[in-house]
Parts: structure tokens; C-alpha cells; sequence
DNA sequence: AGCACGCCGACT
DNA sequence: GTCGGCGTGCTC
């Protein structure tokens, strides 16, 4: 080995924007390279894992490199191109390479160590004068091998960590760090034949040989039937033990394995990835389908991303399928991305039909060794090689091998975008960057292309196909409007239905059909307020009225969890009549029930379907008509075919309109026209009926003649009179602090500086709809770069104002995040 | 982001 | 006197 030392750069999973180089011990130099973890010390004695991005033998000019501890991979985890994509996603987010790590690896990648506390038993207890220090330690005594935290944790919390510290300084107790075990990955038990194949003549001397034993025989016949035969020729198939075992005994099984005639091996669970036996093939295209599904491949020749532009129920996914198949059987792997709430069982399974265990799913609900077992056989570890990953946002992280095409699927959808924590980023955005890094194709599928897209195929950036006919030739429902002001004019209201929605809905449950019924707001009522003086409870720590919850009947802030009961009489005059205002799916399902007793209902949103498999047994039930109405949030709005569905109420269609976002009038229609979707099947033409107060909208007459090309029309040319995307591209600036002439001060500060350099582009400060969360106050800096400008540029200039900034202007104590192309 | 250190006010 | 709250600085 040559005489120079080497080092390595770490990427770890800190907020910070550099690498650590360590050194890289002697023992470690043959096994280490890019892409492998390894665990180093991090500060005074935390162990953690990074990454390594490089190895070289550049010494660092500082005093104190600390070793390498140890490596933890055999192969990288990495691949070259992750760590470009990553680099790429921190460069454009503003975030760190650290930031990323923690968001792209699942968690049990990731080890942390934790300290233990290991106490000295020849250290006599008598020799602690102090009092209270000798109960510390005796306590210590009494619980051998605890960690840190679980020792504050049964004391309360209290803060010992001074008094640890004395009890380390005389030698009575040291602290250990000790990595967090790896995630533990379950196993599972399979025999197989000894040999890997049999004839026919020594599978008939076997059998002759078992003869006086009849049920090993007959155990042993069961392996010869599953395992594969061919011509007579047995080949040796994996055949799980616990099956034969039940069947046969356990006495019987280990008897054939005593005789050398199987063996038993164990194997990571990965029960996820099998499903079907039986493969089925694609369902046939319509014509129009396959004109598609043509013009699609020939437009990818001159174009990387291709816009899908199909209303509701139109076979987009049967299409999906059936470019999928062409990709893989180039050899080449494809992303699926689809936004969370989406992913229902109905498509996994789908997909799992026809592609079998080269599927592998990737999401939030799965446990970490099945994202671990996902992660590994994406980059065709573990004897496997995924093909197809069917995933939300965060599948982009996996370490494709060979990606071919990504398939966005809704791509209009908001969930896409990563809030908090940091990378805040735009999983549709950032997967063509991804394909892009791979020379992978986009396809990018949706009823209503979000503005962006649209606008992208437009300026010639993607190239578009249209399919303007629903499946089978079912008619798109028709859409009538509501006034809700002359209904409450002529006080023909029921609850919060209208007259008309009140008689389509009674006519569809006459008629043995379902209703769906849509309000995206969950929970009973939005708030409370005093009927007399208009007082209405607020949270102490933050800017905004508590949400009532009719379930525990307490006010909650969905912004810090602060919650109380609810007052019996007014806090401000002490008036009995405190009532509820405004309103949420938990109240349109208890009215539904009051209005027509003995209908089924059922609700469909982020409360009833935390538990898991509640959600998909809910979508079950109204599938097999076991529910009449369902009332649901934007959850229903995704992915769901429901046959008998002929009435789709929207409730509040203006308190989507009017939310004072900038993407409000597209997020109205996308969701309307999402909605409207699921009304109509097979034989009858669905209706969807809105309620407004504002029937004379043009956005409520866009969506009621599915008429996307005026809602564009008119929603770029507001963008482009206020500035907003797709003309300018926004970073948004959040700042937060305890105290607010600190905030006022520095906010002022930082656009002052900003606007030496930016000028007009900067925006505000301004405190956002909600000004203070949990004692923070808060102050947003927004900047509008135009399209023509260098965003590359203006993010290093960010970058530099920021820090520059923030020492002078004194706002360590502060805290900023800044969010690119925010929501 | 954690974590340790060090400086000040509130209690035994 | 000491506890513990929070501001400050550092991490190869």
C-alpha cells in the first residue's frame, strides 16, 4: 500500500453545508469507497453514519482529523448518481447534502449511537460525600446497562446531566456509546431439495427408500409436486417450511432433513414482494388507447417529458401498464410515482398482477425493513432486481439501476411538494431531474395539468397527448350549480345541503345508487364563537382560532396541539351561547344521518383513516355497496373507481375559491373536476351538483363545461399581470423568533440587503396568514426571479446576503428556512 | 440540528 | 450557595 494516508469525505446527516474528511485508518484502506457508510465520531462522543463521497490523499489543513471507525457496507449504498442527484437537490432546495441524506435513506440505514451508562462496581458508594449524588448512583446500581435518556426518562426528565457529569469526573460511572442495532429484518424458513436436480430415477429411489415411512413419503412427494418439473427432470424450488410443517408435522420434516434428502435455509421476509402466482396479462387497448399509447413512444424521440392530458376514467394507467411492459423488456427499470393518498391497494394490485415480484413498493405506510428489503433489490441486491417501483415522493431516492421512465402520475397534485422538513422539494421536479441524470423518459399523466406543465408544453419544453374520451364511452357527468345565496334567501336550506343537492341525493339512494359527498375541511366545525359579543377562543402560543372537535368535544390547535375543552360559557362575557361556525366532514355525516335515518354512512379523511388498513377497509365497503354515502376530503378524490356512484355533492365550492393563495383558482378546478370524476359509471350518466354563493364564477363555468383551456387562459394571464409562477420562479424566506422587534428588526435588515441586490424582485416582509406558532413570531421574505433570469445565480446570491446577514444583524437566536418554489 | 459550555436569575 | 433557563459557538 502506498505510504500516504488517505482521507475520505463524509457526508452526515447534518444541517451544514460541507463535508467532514476523516481519515481513513490503515486496516480500513482496501475496503473502503464512494458510496459506502461508515460510522465516525461526530463532536464530543456521538457515533454516527455518513456517507463517503470521495476518497483521496489530500490532507486537511486543520490540527485535529479524526480516524474512521468502521465501514458498514460490502457494497455502496450509493450509487454515483444518487450522490449527483443529491448534490443536484441540495444546490436547488438551499438545504444541505445532510439534509437530503436524512430524508433519502429509510431509517434503518441510519444508525445513531446512544449513550450508556456503565457504572464503576469497585467504586465504593461511601466515597460520595455529597447526598444527593449517592442516591444518583445508587440508582444507577440498581438499573445496570441503562441508556441516558431512559434513566431521564424514569427520573423524570430532571436535569442530571450536571450530576452525571460529577459522578464521571470521581470515577464512578463512564458513559459507552453504543450503535442503535440495525433494524431488525424478519426471516423466514424454506426447505429445498439437497440436490439442485433429480431425475426421474432418483426420485423414484427416494420414494422406494421412505416407503416404511409413509407420511415422510408423503411430505416428501408434496416437495417433488412443488418444486418445478420439466420432462421428468425435478428442479429445486423454495417451499416454505411452516407450510409443511402444519401439514406434515414438524417430526416428519426434520426426518427428510436428518436424511440429507432437503435442506433447510432461511431467508429475509419478504412475503411484500410475492403476491400473485399467476401473472395476467395487460387488458387489451381500445383503438384510441393504442393511438396514444404510439403517439406517446413517438413524441419521446424528439422530447425527454411528455405531458398526458386524459379526462377522468379515461384508461390513463392501462396505458401506464402497457408502456411499462415495453420499458422492462428493454431491460430497463421505471419509476411510477403516484402522490400518497393514491396509493391504494385497488393500484398495487393492479400493477402486482401483471408484473408480479418485479414490483416493489415504496411508501410511507411500510415498515422499515420492507423499504430496507425495497431499497436493496431496486439496486438488484439480495439476488433481485426490482423493476417496476410504484411509489410516493420519496421512491425517488431509491438507487435505480437502469432507470428507462418515470411515469408521474396526477402530477398536478401538491402533495408532490415536500413542506417541512428541509429538502423541500417537488418530487414531479425533482424526478425529471432524476431521469434526466439517467437519460430516462418523463411521462407525466393528469386530467388537469397543473399550470406549470401546461405552460411547459406551450413554451415547447414537453411535448403533449391529448385523450379527450372516457373508457368504454361513458359520458362525463353533467354539472349543475347550486346558488346557495338564494337558497338561504329563501330559506330553503336543509342544514348545509340545498334543495336541489337534497333531491338528487334522495333520488340516487331511491334508486339503490351511491353518493359521494365532498368538503375539504375534516373535523365538526372550524371554530367556535360567542353568539353575543362575537368572542371567538384562540391558541395562547400561536396566531389563530382553535378548531372544534366534536369526538373528545374540545378546541384544538392544529398548528402546536395545544388543546382545551370547550367553554360552557363565553370566556370574554360569560354568555351561555357559545356556538359552532363554519363546518367539516365529521358535521356533513351526522346530518346526512339525521336527514335520511337509516342510510348508511360513512366518512372518508385524514381522522378516520390514521389507523392502518382502515382507510382501505372503508373504500372496500363502499365499493361492495355496504355504504350508501361517503363523505370524504380530498382523499376521494384520487385513484378510486367506484361503479354505482351517480350523485357527487360539493359542498362549499367557495371556500376553496376564496383561500387567499395565488394557486387557488387552479387547485379549485383540479379538484372539482377531480371530484366530478368519480360520478358515472357503466350505464348512467352521473351528476355532479355544486354549491356556491357565487354561481356567476367563471372558474364554477370553466369546470361545469370541462373546459380546461379557458381556466388556463384566464389563470396565466393573472399570473402574468401579479407576477407569480410560471413567468418568475419564488424562493420564500421564513423567519422566526421569540421576539418580535428582533424579527421586525432583522426582517427589515434582510430586505434592505436584499434589495441592493435584487431591487423590485423582493417582496415584503410580511407575516403570513398565520403570524406566530408556539411563540414564534414570523415574517415571510418572498423573491420573484423571472424566468429569463439565472436562478443559478440568484440562489448564490441568496445565499451569500443570508449569511452575511444573519451575523451582522444579530439573529442567531432567530431561525430562517427558505422554501423554492413554495406551495 | 444536537450538544456542551457559560452566564445570570430563582430557590433550598 | 446551587439549579436550571437560555444564549453562543462548534462539529472533520
Amino acid at each position: 500500500m502506498a505510504d500516504r494516508e488517505s482521507f475520505a469525505d463524509i457526508i452526515l446527516p447534518v444541517p451544514l453545508k460541507q463535508d467532514f474528511t476523516y481519515r481513513i485508518p490503515a486496516y480500513l484502506v482496501n475496503d473502503i469507497s464512494p458510496g459506502k457508510r461508515v460510522v465516525v465520531q461526530f463532536g464530543v462522543r456521538k457515533l454516527i453514519t455518513g456517507i463517503v463521497r470521495e476518497v483521496h490523499n489530500r490532507k486537511p489543513d486543520r490540527a485535529e482529523i479524526r480516524d474512521i471507525i468502521s465501514i458498514l457496507d460490502e457494497t455502496p449504498v450509493l450509487t454515483p448518481k444518487q450522490i449527483n442527484f443529491w448534490d443536484w437537490m441540495a444546490d436547488y432546495y438551499m438545504c444541505s447534502t445532510g439534509e437530503v441524506l436524512k430524508s433519502a435513506l429509510p431509517a434503518g440505514l441510519k444508525l445513531e449511537s446512544e449513550s450508556y451508562i456503565i457504572a464503576d462496581n469497585a467504586f465504593n458508594l461511601e466515597d460520595i460525600g455529597d447526598k444527593r449524588l449517592k442516591a444518583l448512583f445508587s440508582n444507577i446500581l440498581r438499573n445496570p446497562g441503562i441508556s441516558v435518556k431512559e434513566f431521564l426518562k424514569i427520573r423524570e426528565n430532571q436535569n442530571l446531566l450536571g450530576s452525571l457529569r460529577q459522578l464521571i469526573d470521581m470515577g464512578a460511572i463512564r458513559l459507552e456509546e453504543v450503535l442503535r442495532e440495525r433494524a431488525r429484518i424478519k426471516r423466514v424458513l424454506f426447505v429445498r431439495l439437497k440436490k439442485t436436480q433429480l431425475t426421474a430415477k432418483e426420485r423414484d429411489k427416494i420414494l422406494i427408500d421412505l416407503s416404511k415411512a409413509p407420511k415422510q413419503s408423503e411430505a416428501m412427494q408434496e416437495i417433488f409436486r412443488l418444486s418445478e418439473i420439466q420432462e421428468g427432470v425435478i428442479t429445486r424450488k423454495e417451499i416454505p417450511f411452516t407450510a409443511l410443517t402444519r401439514k406434515y408435522g414438524n417430526t416428519t420434516v426434520n426426518s427428510l432433513i436428518n436424511k440429507n434428502l432437503i435442506d433447510r435455509i432461511s431467508r429475509e421476509d419478504l412475503t411484500y414482494n410475492y403476491l400473485t402466482k399467476e401473472l395476467a396479462l395487460p387488458e387489451k387497448l381500445s383503438q384510441l388507447q393504442q393511438e396514444v399509447l404510439d403517439l406517446i413512444n413517438e413524441k419521446f424521440v424528439r422530447k425527454d417529458v411528455v405531458l398526458l392530458h386524459g379526462v377522468t376514467s379515461s384508461g390513463k394507467t392501462e396505458i401506464y401498464i402497457h408502456l411499462i411492459k415495453e420499458v422492462i423488456e428493454r431491460g430497463q427499470q421505471v419509476l411510477y410515482l403516484l402522490p400518497e393518498i393514491a396509493l391504494t391497494v385497488q393500484i398495487i394490485k393492479r400493477l402486482k398482477r401483471i408484473f408480479g415480484d418485479s414490483t416493489g413498493i415504496y411508501h410511507s405506510r411500510f415498515s422499515d425493513p420492507e423499504r430496507i428489503g425495497i431499497y436493496k433489490q431496486t439496486a438488484g441486491k439480495d439476488g433481485k432486481l426490482l423493476k417496476v417501483i410504484l411509489g410516493a415522493r420519496s421512491a425517488i431516492f431509491l438507487p435505480f439501476r437502469n432507470l428507462g421512465l418515470v411515469i408521474i402520475d396526477e402530477e398536478h397534485e401538491t402533495s408532490y411538494k415536500q413542506f417541512d422538513p428541509a429538502p423541500r422539494y417537488n418530487a414531479r421536479d425533482a424526478a425529471i431531474k432524476l431521469a434526466m441524470i439517467h437519460g430516462a423518459k418523463v411521462l407525466l399523466g393528469t386530467a388537469t395539468p397543473s399550470i406549470e406543465s401546461y405552460s411547459n408544453w406551450l413554451s415547447g419544453k414537453y411535448d403533449k397527448v391529448e385523450l379527450n374520451e372516457r373508457f368504454g364511452q361513458i359520458m362525463l357527468p353533467e354539472i349543475l350549480v347550486s346558488d346557495l345565496r338564494e337558497a338561504r334567501k329563501k330559506r330553503t336550506m336543509i342544514s348545509v345541503f340545498s334543495p336541489l343537492l337534497i333531491t338528487e341525493i334522495k333520488n340516487a339512494l331511491n334508486r339503490g345508487k351511491q353518493v359521494i359527498l365532498f368538503q375539504n375541511r375534516r373535523g365538526f366545525s372550524s371554530f367556535v364563537e360567542c353568539d353575543e359579543c362575537g368572542w371567538i377562543p384562540r391558541c395562547r402560543t400561536c396566531d389563530v382560532s382553535l378548531t372544534y372537535h366534536k369526538y373528545n368535544n374540545s378546541l384544538v390547535c392544529h398548528y402546536c396541539g395545544f388543546s382545551r375543552v370547550i367553554p360552557a360559557a363565553c370566556d370574554n362575557c360569560g354568555s351561555k351561547s357559545v356556538v359552532t361556525r363554519g363546518f367539516g366532514t365529521e358535521l356533513i355525516e351526522e346530518e346526512i344521518s339525521l336527514i335520511f335515518p337509516g342510510v348508511r354512512v360513512s366518512r372518508l379523511d385524514m381522522d378516520t383513516s390514521r389507523q392502518k388498513g382502515s382507510q382501505e377497509r372503508i373504500i372496500e365497503d363502499f365499493a361492495n355497496q355496504k355504504i350508501d354515502v361517503l363523505v370524504g376530503t380530498q382523499m376521494i378524490s384520487k385513484g378510486l373507481d367506484f361503479d354505482d356512484v351517480s350523485v357527487v355533492g360539493i359542498i362549499n365550492a367557495d371556500q376553496m375559491i376564496n383561500y387567499p393563495d395565488f394557486r387557488a383558482y387552479e387547485r379549485s378546478f383540479q379538484l372539482m373536476e377531480q371530484v366530478s370524476g368519480r360520478a358515472g359509471r357503466k350505464d348512467i350518466r352521473g351528476k355532479v351538483i355544486i354549491q356556491t354563493s357565487d354561481p356567476g364564477n367563471p372558474l364554477i363555468q370553466h369546470v361545469r363545461n370541462y373546459d380546461y383551456k379557458s381556466m388556463f387562459a384566464e389563470q396565466i394571464r393573472e399570473r402574468k399581470l401579479f407576477m407569480y409562477p410560471p413567468f418568475v420562479r419564488m424562493i420564500k424566506i421564513s423567519l422566526r423568533h421569540k421576539d418580535i422587534s428582533k424579527l421586525e428588526g432583522f426582517s427589515n435588515i434582510l430586505k434592505e440587503n436584499l434589495k441592493a441586490v435584487f431591487g423590485k424582485r423582493v417582496y415584503g416582509p410580511q407575516a403570513p396568514i398565520v403570524g406566530k406558532i408556539s411563540n414564534y413570531h414570523i415574517k415571510d421574505i418572498i423573491l420573484k426571479i423571472e424566468k429569463k433570469a439565472s436562478f443559478e445565480r440568484a440562489r448564490k446570491l441568496l445565499r451569500e446576503i443570508l449569511s452575511e446577514t444573519v451575523i451582522k444583524g444579530g439573529f442567531q437566536t432567530g431561525k430562517i428556512t427558505i422554501d423554492v418554489d413554495p406551495f
